[in-house]
DNA sequence: TAGATTGTTAATCGATTAACAATC
DNA sequence: TAGATTGTTAATCGATTAACAATC
């Protein structure tokens, strides 16, 4: 499936478009994005296109970005607070975005008890009671490499549903119904200094 | 080419591995792993494997790491910091670690002047006349998205080789030496939340 | 009906894997 | 020589693209 993302913002209300327009916009061929569309089922009418904002709709609700998707944030080191900013930001400024962040966790006793862009920190022990209220789909891991692959296992344990991490990737866990997604940023200057 | 890194670190001096080994570790088939490496070269020996050391040589080779690469970093926001820090905190723990922030820049005077983590930290406006000087490989962009483009720019004229850019990717420049690596925080959500 | 554009089948291309000759 | 393991050629697989029938 090609960059979908691109489409969705392009187009107002009752707009027709086609095939050609927006696989222009999103970088590939008309083509391919017939066939990543038509994957998930029909959604534009032959001989005129795809009504944009039937297709934004669509796109959305494959991505599952058509409701609230409740998180929580581990960690608030410079890279919790990178990650907070950017989408307490996003939320604020979108109608619509729909990435909420509920709670954020860390050790450090003089960042627990506070807000941050309205959102309290909580002590990373009260993960613990907390989990099964907040019932986050997704969790952000920034904390330490050293200390992340407990919390990765908890995390697995109590039904995330998927866990985006900062950390290195964990060593010991296989989870089944987890999804992780490791995010290396030493990995992207590694990958950049190749192509030099 | 299949992630060449794990191996690096795997094996101790005069050590022999075998492509089976090193793809176990790598988690890719044998057959993989042997073709890749065929491609830049032959490193191995028939009826024994390969020499580990000289194989983490190799690859440091073709990843263009078996050298200091020179760095700067635009941005010292809370995802320039949280980046800097992972930057030196490595390069300070691991020997021969490649990456190295010659210079930091940003806008804010509270910050220009000072040092972080043992770089110094400069104001934007300086950049014009020291990038001659500094002849960074890699530039890392963490600054606005709204101001972002014309340092982009600026970057892509100064003979950088590669940025690796958290803000938005520039809409209007298509260089064509310089080497752009968008990282998109909100893309890895989008793509996390379809696989929920 | 003629023109346009989708959804889908067929052809092409590239990447992965299997098989094996080379050789330690 | 027999066993092991690479580098490479051939076969397989999957993904991309082209072609076209369906249909607005």
């Amino acid at each position: 499936m090609a960059c979908l993302r691109e489409i969705e913002a392009s187009q107002g209300k009752g707009q027709i478009v086609s095939s050609e327009t927006l696989a222009a916009l999103a970088g590939v061929k008309p083509t391919q994005l017939r066939k990543d569309l038509a994957y998930f089922g029909e959604f534009g009418r032959r001989g005129l296109g795809y009504d944009a904002s039937e297709l934004a709709f669509e796109i959305k609700r494959i991505l599952k970005i058509d409701r609230i998707v409740p998180m929580i944030l581990i960690g608030m080191g410079s890279l919790g607070t990178a990650f907070a900013r950017f989408i307490i930001t996003r939320a604020n400024l979108e109608k619509d975005y729909p990435f909420r962040i509920q709670a954020i966790f860390d050790k450090d006793p003089h960042k627990t008890g506070t807000e941050f862009m309205g959102v309290r920190i909580y002590h990373i022990d009260d993960l613990k009671h907390m989990i099964q209220t907040l019932n986050p789909i997704i969790a952000v891991v920034a904390v330490p490499s050293q200390v992340s692959e407990p919390i990765i296992a908890f995390l697995c344990d109590h039904e995330v549903k998927a866990i985006l991490n900062f950390a290195a990737p964990p060593t010991k866990i296989k989870p089944t119904k987890t999804i992780i997604h490791n995010v290396d940023l030493g990995a992207e200057l590694e990958f950049l200094s190749y192509y030099t």
